[in-house]
DNA sequence: TATTAAACTTGACACTGTCTAGATTTGTCT
DNA sequence: AGACAAATCTAGACAGTGTCAAGTTTAATA
């Protein structure tokens, strides 16, 4: 007779692998990814410290496929950004604004997205899914670009200054290094004074 | 009677503090921050896996300690890429190669210098050398905009915007996703197009 | 229903960070 | 110089970690 009989606590969870990310996203949150425990997240998910193993295989594992959940999320992000804005500027300056928001309301995915070190970067979903990002930049960078009939190499070019600025950005807000203000309002200035500042001619 | 009479080991090392730090950004280069062990770089650095704690603490301490050193040898690296420019506009953009630069030749110090939480980012060392880049990018940008008499906001916002896309351009570099090239060419051709669309009206 | 595969648990192992107590060396004071 | 104190490093212990192997329970299949 179970001790608990009302929640019947099934040796087969059903779904294990998406209790999983869960938890491990949260714990990035709190603990960061180089803190992270691979068995204090099997004790999230209220499953014994192996369970991981057999769906992820290794800590790494599981770090890749947040990291790789992290990119599809981004992508979707960015394609909602660029919806409803009138010229391809606005569309591009409107994937960067959320390229932005999403790495702060997704800290636990955006510090892990990058960390080659701790992730599977060959998976070739991981692959994958950042290509995935890289299009729609590039995508929207075309379109800009499309009527100054810009090289190939300009493009290129304006793909990665779009790409890194959006990037470190992102990158310096979440490790505080603009001064820890809590204040929404000077996120929100720096960001829509740093967007403003792409040109459309370069 | 030593076993090793010619190479003698001395209970007392000498200079264990600056030892054990260029053991750890040299383990950070390779094993990266998420994994580094201090009891590793102990062994590295030839002694029991203790005595760290004595010069840092604990791991994070030493960690801090690497940071802060990045740090430093960043904000003389910063005024090392201004010299000799003629321009303020060249002199701004010299910072950020440089910036850039040193990111990719400092890859050990580079990772653990904006991981908030490997690092005690509230030592008053850390908060002072970090506060010394900004400085140099501030006083850079200030002096290009005193032409135009910029408002105090529009030189934060070029502050920002500038060193945002320089760390996020090493950022992604480093962690290969603008495709893992080792071509020093690729390298150079989307930094230098990347720092001449800097536009000096904004 | 019997058998097989999948899902999860359990125990073990080496390794890690940190704490404590002790050993060794250096510096200082008389 | 000699004694004492401080600094430096070692050595052992402890809980916690990732990963492996073997075993147990459930689901799927035939």
């Amino acid at each position: 007779m179970p001790t608990h009989p009302i929640v019947k606590q099934k040796y087969h969870h059903g779904d294990l692998a998406a209790t999983l990310l869960v938890a491990a996203v949260s714990l990035l949150e709190t603990k960061g990814p180089g803190s992270i425990s691979l068995r204090e997240v099997a004790r999230v998910a209220g499953v014994s410290h192996g369970a991981p193993a057999h769906h992820f295989g290794d800590k790494t594992g599981l770090l890749t496929a947040v990291a790789t959940d992290g990119h599809k999320l981004l992508a979707v992000a960015l394609e909602q950004g660029q919806q409803g804005k009138r010229s391809a500027l606005q569309c591009l300056i409107g994937a960067g604004e959320a390229y932005v928001k999403f790495a702060v309301s997704h800290p636990g995915h955006f510090s892990i997205m990058f960390q080659s070190d701790l992730i599977h970067c060959q998976s070739p979903d991981y692959i994958l899914a950042g290509a995935a990002t890289r299009q729609i930049l590039e995508h929207g960078v075309r379109a800009l670009d499309t009527e100054s009939n810009a090289s190939e190499e300009a493009v290129n070019a304006r793909v990665v200054a779009l790409w890194s600025q959006v990037h470190g950005f992102a990158t310096l807000w979440l490790s505080g290094s603009f001064g820890n203000s809590e204040d929404e309002l000077v996120f929100d200035v720096l960001l829509t004074n740093m967007l403003n500042s792409i040109n459309p001619g370069f």
